[in-house]
RNA sequence: CGGGGCGUAGCGCAGUCUGGUAGCGCGCAUGGUUCGGGACCAUGAGGUCGGAGGUUCGAAUCCUCUCGCCCCGACCA
């Protein structure tokens, strides 16, 4: 592709709009436009780069065994109602009507379209395993899209359904889609951890995500540093402390007026004696349902709600009102504690472990010192705190790793949810009948996009992995003479036929400017061809990640160059 | 939906407080000089100041309403 006759258009200044670095980048590298909030243009080189990422998940999903087909992204009212999703969905659902009044949306996935196919179509339990898939716009009224392509209204995706006729089957496609998206992951040339996450309303029995790694990713996530253990730390884990505190030698509990101290530092620097926040024992109230509930943990931890409402049982709990406070423990805010209170309690194992504690008096600007889990107060114990950087891994117990990262893939077994909802139903071979066992897998595709440039770019722009890279080579003659065009021409036609995707900069600029532009737009490789090599017979090659030059001969470099393009896709 | 910010030329911005002929840089066009990390000179094109209403002799500027965009939060099979 001469640049000269391509639509690139690459812009110097960021647009203010833009902050995270791939929507930046997308936007000066002239990848992407956006056309309203979350709605984006795929300019041709932004297009190239999503149609390589989708091209290595159809042939990944094929290999699989799925077959593709495309259902309509635009759905009649009736698939969602009956699966209660035209409610539950709420605004995220984009609705409109056709001119006759009728009521229709466009699809934010397709759970319900494709079983209400498969209940049509599949009878019996010889037509499965069955695994269909499609690569598709979807969308989403998002409350708050953000970061370009990160989280867009309309956004192209992969969503694949399995159907088996029992729990162990789709366990097997489960397992065969996951296998699927670590091939995926990994030919995409990007770094990734398949973490355990929370379910969500899917309701689903099983699920991962796949976690692209990225500092600047929404999601927070920890890995073992030996194992294989790594979850979303809305789930994550870590090696409990085993039994209650030895408190036998701690002195007896003492009341201790602390006036205005109400935050963990406050009551640690007011009392001060080598007290640490480790011997705090923070409680905080929360509302779960009906009640007001406390939750203990050691004051130099975070709670995980999510952790807390899953431990009472409950959908969601909400951190308590300051009146609620009051009215709970008959104290201002800051000086709740464990001790005498009259609800539940949800002790943290590790504050139960505290053995010489500090904690409010339920009296406004009074503490306890000497604080005992069990001695002075009780409570169910349950793992309710965020579990973080250096917590031991919970089947291993070596430290675990903070990441962040981005989510791009999300596998679940749905089980029975939707088909026993909708009728999916088949026959055994005694003749019995039964829900199709489901199972759905997603692929944020064009997320992938700016994913890729979130863990690939520095400060002149990005580096794509070779994989996914609108081109492999850029050639760059540079000078006024003839000969370095020349040659540039003729090297552009050796590696075209040799399969390599070639962007020749013909454009009558000077150095400084195809060299920036070179950096911005991330092609791996780049080849210089400038009177300076050629006097020697030589070219320049540059990786996009190296820092240096290294010089080739111009004999055979076309093979040479095609050798490094190959050796980077394998 | 709550909080904050921003809409002026294709892009980035100044001008708004204190009303008085709409400006700068980049980009674009033409000519010339340049040519190994976003060159220089000259000339030029390009704007209903997001929109509507109001106040005023006069509104980018003041008032009211409205639309759009960004960030934080809530939310996010």
């Amino acid at each position: 592709m001469r640049y000269s006759r391509a639509f690139i258009p690459t812009v110097k200044e960021a647009p203010k709009d833009a902050t995270s670095p791939s929507h930046v980048l997308l936007l000066r590298g002239g990848f992407i436009r956006m056309v309203g909030a979350g709605i984006y243009e795929m300019l041709p080189m932004g297009l190239r780069v999503m149609n390589k990422i989708g091209a290595i998940v159809r042939e990944e999903m094929d290999r699989a065994g799925a077959h593709e087909l495309l259902m309509p992204a635009m759905l009649p009212r009736e698939y969602f109602e009956e699966s209660g999703r035209w409610d539950s969905f709420g605004s995220t659902l984009l609705r409109l009507s056709d001119r006759k009044g009728g009521d229709y949306h466009l699809g934010p996935t397709h759970e319900e379209i494709i079983t209400d196919l498969v209940r049509r179509e599949v009878k019996s339990y010889r037509q499965m395993p069955l695994n269909l898939y499609q690569v598709q716009m979807k969308y989403r009224d998002e409350p708050r899209p953000r970061a370009g392509l990160l989280r867009c209204r309309e956004f192209l995706m992969k969503d694949a359904y399995s159907f088996d006729v029992d729990e162990a089957a789709a366990t097997q496609s489960y397992e065969q889609m996951r296998d699927a998206y670590h091939r995926i992951f990994t030919r995409l040339g990007l770094e990734y951890r398949v973490v355990s996450a929370d379910s969500g309303a899917m309701g689903g029995s099983t699920s991962a995500e796949f976690q692209v790694l990225a500092s600047t990713g929404e999601d927070a996530i920890v890995a073992c540093s030996s194992c294989d253990y790594a979850a979303n730390v809305e789930v994550a884990e870590t090696k409990e402390p085993e039994g209650a505190a030895s408190s036998a030698e701690a002195p007896a509990r003492e009341r201790v007026s602390t006036p205005g101290a109400k935050t963990i530092d406050e009551v640690v620097a007011f009392l001060g004696d080598g007290l640490t926040s480790a011997r705090m024992l923070k409680s905080l109230l929360y509302v779960a349902g009906e009640e007001v509930v406390m939750a203990v943990v050691r004051g130099d931890r975070e709670l995980n709600e999510i952790k807390l409402a899953r431990a009472l049982g409950v959908p969601e709990v909400f951190l308590a009102s300051d009146a609620d406070v009051r009215k709970a423990t008959g104290a201002e805010p800051g000086f709740a504690g464990p001790v005498g209170f009259g609800g539940r309690v949800i002790v943290d194992p590790e504050a139960a472990q505290v053995a010489d504690g500090v904690t409010g008096a339920n009296e406004t600007d009074a503490h306890l010192v000497h604080v005992a889990y069990g001695r002075d107060f009780e409570g169910e114990v349950r793992a309710i705190r965020a579990v973080g950087e250096g917590d031991p891994c919970p089947r291993c117990a070596s430290p675990l790793r903070a990441y962040r990262g981005i989510e791009g893939g999300h596998i679940f077994i749905l089980g029975t949810h939707y088909s026993a909802k909708m009728g999916a139903t088949f026959l055994d071979e005694d003749g019995q009948s039964h829900p199709v066992v489901m199972g759905c897998y997603g692929i944020g595709v064009s997320r992938l996009v700016a994913t890729a440039v979130e863990q690939n770019h520095d400060d002149n722009g990005i580096r794509w992995p070779m994989a996914i890279a609108p081109y492999h080579v850029m050639l760059t003659p540079i000078g006024k003479d003839d000969e370095p065009r020349e040659v540039a021409e003729r090297l552009h036609d050796e590696l075209a036929a040799l399969g390599v995707e070639v962007l020749l900069d013909d454009r009558n600029e000077r150095p400084g400017v195809k060299f920036k532009d070179a950096d911005l737009i991330g092609i791996p490789l780049r080849v210089t061809v400038g009177k300076r090599g050629l006097t020697n017979g030589e070219l320049e090659l540059k990786a996009r990640d190296a820092d240096d030059n290294e010089m080739i001969p111009l004999e055979g470099a076309a093979e040479a160059i095609a050798a490094r393009v190959r050796e980077a896709l394998a």
